[in-house]
DNA sequence: ACCTGAACACCGTTCAAGT
DNA sequence: ACCTGAACACCGTTCAAGT
């Protein structure tokens, strides 16, 4: 075939294809001549268009962390913000945004933050906590912190771990688990409920912190 | 060489080889084939001791989180336990555990909770949750919360991810980026601070629902 | 039981060759 | 510029053969 008047393929194309792949069977599934294949074309021509198959995994993961909701962080001028309201809503949208494609979370979650959207995410967030009134030492804190809890509960799912075998919860290694063999069942619901009350306590936890920089008192 | 009257190899001795291979050059250079010449051995004898790679892996995490301090949650007989102080001193040693080993953390955030050591911590949080007062579907819920933010802590440096060059953070595009290129010397220093103040934050927002729980008000 | 080399079906990536 | 097949140096895993 050699060269063709019009391109097979594109960024666009290679990503969005490497999207549904990984989200079809998993980031194992991901190689270079099966995404190739499943494009028409043979192994190396993604080389033309991504020097290497990390930079494809990292415009897959990018589409996924710009799906994030940031329009909370955008306020009108003078207004304060009501930044607890907007991290939960941020939070919210961002754990979304993840499980929406669970399998490239572990890809996303380690890779670094130079990726745009990680990027654009990070400024939101920050200018969003500074004009709430949050030094920025403490704003940068804020964003990191929601991060480790978002991509931790896209990443692992805690109630995805117990299998469905009582008799791996022997009562005498594992006294308090008598019941964990029916987590599987619930499983989104306990995902679900504890990432909610993570997220509601760690935005209370701050509210508290804000009180108490409002009331001029030491913080740690 | 075929069989010696004295096995070669070890589960133990397979174990600490990938562990050590691990922290000094990365979960990707743990191959079979090197991970063998490392032990003076050809690669498929690995298979008399494990039955996959991911067998293998399976027990670095699980050695790597057998180092996290549980001894907070066994408590005397008739106390009621300290939670907030053994969530703080449990989030902090299940940190330390895997910051010790960061490369292998993404293995270990993404994989199921068989593990033992996993599981007698997931055991060990519940039951002292419980004992302290706390209905048991929202201990379920603690635990899973404090995994995730640990995991999330310790798996992708928020930090790390900006590069030392400042032409990165184009300020047309990154408004309240301007520092940011500053960031990696201070890399340990602000993941350290927002991992103490998102645990803070998190065990504050605990005790408040707490408090509304003793109260008898509704909590979702 | 526990090690070996050979073999199978894969990888990511490079490169010269084609248009 | 953009695709191809061939090639290189790898993978994880199976298996028959050795003691």
């Amino acid at each position: 075939m050699a060269r063709p008047r019009k391109p097979l393929l594109s960024r666009d194309r290679i990503v969005t294809a490497a999207l549904a792949l990984v989200d079809a069977e998993g980031l194992a599934a991901v190689s270079t001549r099966r995404l190739a294949a499943e494009l028409g074309v043979s192994g190396p021509s993604l080389y033309n268009h991504f020097r290497t198959k990390d930079e494809i995994l990292d415009a897959v993961a990018d589409t996924v962390v710009g799906q994030v909701d940031l329009s909370m962080f955008a306020t009108a001028d003078g207004d304060r913000p009501d930044w607890p309201e907007a991290l939960l809503a941020w939070g919210r949208s961002y754990r979304a945004a993840l499980t929406a494609h669970p399998n490239i979370v572990p890809f996303l979650a380690q890779g670094p933050g130079r990726r745009p959207a990680g990027l654009r995410q990070a400024d939101a967030v920050f200018g969003g906590m500074v004009e709430a009134g949050w030094p920025p030492a403490h704003a940068t804190r804020i964003g990191a912190m929601m991060r480790y809890f978002v991509a931790g509960s896209a990443l692992g799912s805690f109630a995805r771990g117990f299998v469905g075998d009582p008799g791996v919860y022997d009562p005498a290694d594992y006294p308090h688990l008598g019941q964990a063999h029916l987590l599987p069942e619930h499983q989104r619901r306990v995902d679900e409920g504890a990432f909610e009350a993570g997220l509601r306590a760690l935005v209370d936890g701050l509210a508290l912190q804000y009180q108490r920089l409002r009331d001029g008192e030491p913080v740690t």
